[in-house]
DNA sequence: TTATAATAAGTAAAAAATTATCGATATACA
DNA sequence: TGTATATCGATAATTTTTTACTTATTATAA
């Protein structure tokens, strides 16, 4: 019931933190000092009851008729999902989507720092990627081990996950940030997180499928109806 | 508590589905013709009840003893999510991740087709990217109004987000799949689906956090305990 | 100093999602 | 042909998540 820092956050919870986070600092950068639960649910369609209830999972607190502090709410969403440290991690498979995020800067925004990326074509070890070297995947067990990464962003072809994983593995990486859209296998322990696009996708696909069968499309241009969801 | 076409089935089901039609088609390139709920559940990790509760969502019905057939199913979840035919769409700012995203082969297999991208940079129209023409904004509403063009993917820089989208809005888009960490403003009827990579990055983020303060990390390595849960 | 209004926080209720239980059915095998 | 077993489908129980309601606190202004 008791976290070491913070009330225990489930994860709808944690997944909407990030997006306080982003308002906080557009707040904080106009020269805003304090916030009301009241504003951010206004500005980011949510209900005010459950803004209050995700930020106290923080472990910060309010004052009656005043509000939160912009500035100390910023730093217990950081530090409640530990962006207040630098984390290191790999990445794997430097293909369209490896490179890209090689090349997204919110990840430096967020404190997660890729040092290194791997991959297994032999004519993409020794080049740079957004300022990122790409090694062969001979490296990897070396690398891993020397810099005591524990964090690895994959991004290989889906026929090729599970035994790159295996690798990943051996080398003692503890946790993955899947991007391929196999049910990997890993040891108890070992936390993988699973951002496969086809499942916003989906979702995505299902709603427009949705809203155009509640009202066809015929030749002339419509847009009323429906609802906007978070995922 | 019908649908048009399957029963009613909630975003979490969503999600998985896509999950489910990846082991799907392995198993159909395979030669399998007939899986139970059972064997799926093994392979995802996931409890057979919820596979069967799933799958039930989509209409589809097993037959005791024997399972499920795999191309009934396969059928059935892409009709479901409308993937059994293709939907085009443009995509908007083409920086790292809306290169990636243009280039990423997984589209074409969800029968979502990039028809057009755009971007603010004169520099980058007349280009070409993985096959895709790249066109300035100017050219936006013009092109989407003559292909009839309803949905778009969103991926320019967050201070351009809102401004873009009152141009798509003009422009009749009316389903928006939003990678920029913005909670974007659009009027009722139109669908914006969040794909913010943060959210995930923080769920992990704080699976780390807390396996770390479960078991401190000592000099040596170590991978036992904590969970691997889906998101 | 007191009244008022805005706001947070705590408690309770409702809704959604997951997990468990049980009966029915179809196949395999004796 | 009859029996055992794997599996589905439906119902129920549990847990999680969201929403609603009530109480308490604090700044502002009369």
């Amino acid at each position: 019931m008791s976290d070491s820092l913070g009330k225990v956050a489930k994860l709808p919870t944690i997944r909407r933190l990030p997006v306080y986070l982003h308002l906080l600092r557009g707040l904080q950068g106009g020269g805003t000092e304090r916030v009301s639960s009241t504003y951010i649910a206004e500005q980011l369609k949510l209900d005010a009851v459950q803004v209050r209830k995700d930020l106290s999972s923080t472990g910060i607190v309010g004052k009656p008729r005043v509000g939160f502090e912009v500035t100390g709410l910023i730093d217990a969403i950081e530090s409640f999902l530990g962006w207040n440290n630098t984390t290191e991690a790999i990445l794997i498979g430097v293909g369209n989507l490896g490179s890209a995020l090689l090349g997204y800067a919110g990840f430096m925004r967020h404190n997660l720092s890729v040092v290194a990326a791997f991959d297994a074509d032999p004519q993409k070890a020794g080049t740079e990627i957004a300022g990122k070297p790409v090694f062969p995947m001979e490296k990897l067990a070396n690398l891993v081990h020397r810099l005591h990464i524990r964090i690895c962003i994959l991004t290989v072809p889906a026929q090729q996950a599970q035994g790159v994983v295996n690798l990943l593995l051996a080398a003692g990486i503890t946790a993955i940030w899947n991007f391929t859209p196999v049910a990997l296998h890993v040891p108890a322990g070992v936390i993988v997180q699973n951002e496969d696009l086809a499942g916003g996708l989906a979702v995505l696909s299902r709603r427009v499928r949705d809203a155009e069968t509640a009202h066809p499309p015929r030749a002339d241009e419509s847009a009323e109806g429906g609802d906007d969801a978070h995922h």
